[in-house]
Order: C-alpha cells, then structure tokens, then sequence
DNA sequence: AGATTTTTATGCGAAACGGTATAAAATATG
DNA sequence: CATATTTTATACCGTTTCGCATAAAAATCT
C-alpha cells in the first residue's frame, strides 16, 4: 500500500526557495566565483543535500537560470497589460526591470542573465542554450504585444512587430549592463524614456 | 653613465602581445573560470614572470580589459568617418562590432567587457569601474558625431545627440548579449539595420 | 672581468576547490 | 517493533588554485 506521502526522511528545506537563495549567490559573484561553501551557507545546506536535491553546481546554476526566467516572464506578461497603451506597457517594463536591476548590497546587480550567463556561455553549452531561448522569449512575448499595436492602431500598419519587440529588448538590455556597470538611476530612467519615445513615437 | 637600455636581463617578450594572448583566454572563460595555468600556458611565460611584469590575476585582467577598451575606441573613430553620412557610419560601427563578436572557436564570443566584465562588476570594484567607464567613453564618441550630425542637417535639430548616441550604443550592448548568447548573423544584422532605421531615419 | 640588476625557470606549499563515502537521523511500510 | 527508504551531518579525498621562494641565466655597469 502507498501512501500520497513519500517514503523516508522529509526534507528540511523547500527546494524552491533554496534555489533563490541560490540565485542571489550566483548573481552576486557569478557561477565560477560561487564557491559551494558559499552557497552551503547562503542555503543552509551542507553540499551532500545540495548534491541530492539539485546535482552538481552547474545544475544548480541552471535551475537558478530557469527559476529567474520564469518569474522574469510573469513580470514582462504583467507589464504588458493589453488593457493599458502600449507606451504605458513599456514604460512599465522598463521601470519594474530598472526595480530589480538597481536592487543590491553593494552595487546594482543588473540582469542575472545576461549579468552571470554571458560569461559562462562558451564554456558551458547549456548556460548558453539557456540565455539564447530565456532572450528569445521575452522578444517574442513584446513582439505578440506589438502585433496587437498594430491590430488596434497603436503603431503604424507598416511597423514590423519583430523588428520593433526586439528593439525594445535591446533597450533593457542596454538597461542591464548600464544598471551593472555603475550608472545612476536617473541616467537609467532617462535611457528608459527615451527608449520608448523611439519606439512608441514621440508623445 | 646611464646607457638608454635598461640594466638587467631583457625581457623575453612584448608585453602588448602578451596582453592579447590573456584577453583571449579570459574572453572565452570569463575572469574567475581563467587559471593562472591556462594563462601561462597561453602566454608561454611562467607565472613568477606574469607576476613580475603584470601583478596578480585581476591586474593581467584589468590590463586585458584597457587595452580592449583602447582597441575599440579607435576601431569606433575609424567608424565614424565624418567624411561619410551618419547613417554610413552607424552601419559601419555595426558591422565592425559584429565582426568582432562573431569570431570564435566553439561559439560567438561577443563583446569582451559586456561579456565577462559584467559578471565581475559587483565583487571588483575597479572591473566595475573599467567597464563603466568604457561604456561611458563610447557612447561620449558617438554624441560627438551626433551633434556633428545635427548641426550639419542629418538629424532633425531638436535631436538630442546625448540621448541618440546612448540609443545607438543600445543596440550595440544587445548586439554583444545576442551574440555571445548564440544568435545567428542573419538575425544579429537584420537588429543592426533597424537600429540604422530607427536612429537615423527610415532610408 | 667581476659586481649588479633584472628576468627566467623549477618547484614548492598552504589553502580552497568540487565532489563523495559513511553513518546517523527521521520518516513510512509491513 | 523491525525493516526499508530517504535525508542529513561529519568528515574526508584528490585535485586545482594562486602566489612565492630560490636559484640559474642574461644583460649592463664599473
């Protein structure tokens, strides 16, 4: 007979919420420079239930990656509220990208894909294949707002949906290395602006 | 009596070379996933004459990222010809940049600092500063040829040259993310030419 | 030629690394 | 209550890491 509960010692931790205090190591100090002591302590999990529960460290930084793609979807599908107009949408996906970006301890921590992930694309295939489909993505979800802009006449009939999603994209992705690299908020917020005048059309 | 040549045993090698071999190898492994093994080896020189001639792994790194930095402000000023149209130049950074961040052995390297500084930036504060600096430095050259621009009559004189040129840099910071992130040049082109169209005017 | 200075070469050493073996603890099953 | 199963805790192992100590080599200076 089975029960619904299964057998052995329960777990003592909450696998989702070890891998955000996971992440927040990974963002910190990247994938190579997060020591497993480290994140042993961040989780309070001795390495043995880290390597039960998750694998090596290199899976643990790809649940990590995925986790925070998920929840980054939730924010941008959020923020592109189609009862909203689309200059508000992208306004709002900027200003709630800029809300995590500049979040941090000791300097703003930007993305942490394209912050951690870029530099372990080449050497890690799958690190890459992630980044390479979380980026598609979240083209590809602006782009479905575009076409809707078009349909409704919020963007000229000629605009082409791809094209103008992906420049869009481009401009959090300028948001994200900015926000890394040390510059202001007020520098962000202007970039954040300007970028949805160009795309939206001046007010 | 002092002669020009400086007393001792000469050196064995250019430290400008030696500087590029670094680069190549902290390019594809990121600084941290770099070992001083893998260095030397590049290199061809041992790590008492690293350490002589360059200090410690982040001082090697941070001279890799200068002279990067140097190298691609200068590609930049070539780019940026004033005797040819702003949107001749704006293609020519472009394809320049992609050239760049195309190459690779196993995959797209893309843009050195936006690809492994960035990881770096929270935990080293003069990483951070570098690459801050950097990005600050090209979008300064960029407004340059945009107020060029304005007042000759390319762009519109409302323009904001400041504002056009951290666009223009936008595009390029996605550039490099796309790249490294596994996009194909087709893609990666077709984003350059629409950034041209939306910065400069459709043609 | 001998002394001085700088660079190279070999090799070491302490610490940190990722990962695991082993055994105790905590639950379900029979 | 005994057994099976899963998780936790401690401790360990071999490797790799960075950085340096030491001495030989190659040049200049006196």
């Amino acid at each position: 007979m089975r029960s619904e509960k299964k057998q052995g010692r329960p777990r003592a931790f909450d696998a989702k919420t070890v891998i955000g205090q996971a992440r927040e190591v990974f963002w910190d100090k990247g994938f190579s420079a997060a020591s497993l002591d480290t994140l042993s302590a961040a989780t309070k999990l001795n390495r043995p239930s880290l390597y039960g529960a998750f694998g090596d460290k290199e899976e643990l930084y790809l649940d990590a990656l995925e986790d925070y793609r998920e929840d980054s979807m939730d924010v941008l599908s959020e923020a592109l509220d189609p009862a909203l107009p689309l200059r508000d949408n992208l306004a709002s996906v900027y200003a709630t990208a800029l809300k995590i970006y500049l979040h941090g301890e000791t300097a703003a921590r930007g993305c942490f894909l394209i912050s951690t992930a870029t530099a372990e694309a080449i050497q890690h295939a799958r690190v890459r294949e992630v980044l390479g489909r979380s980026l598609n993505d979240f083209d590809d979800a602006i782009k479905e707002r575009m076409e809707l802009a078009v349909e409704r006449g919020e963007l000229p009939a000629d605009a082409d949906p791809a094209i103008l999603a992906r420049l869009a994209s481009a401009v959090m992705h300028s948001l994200a290395v900015r926000a890394r690299a040390g510059d202001t908020r007020e520098t962000l917020e202007a970039l954040a602006r300007s970028g949805v005048d160009l795309i939206c059309g001046r007010k």
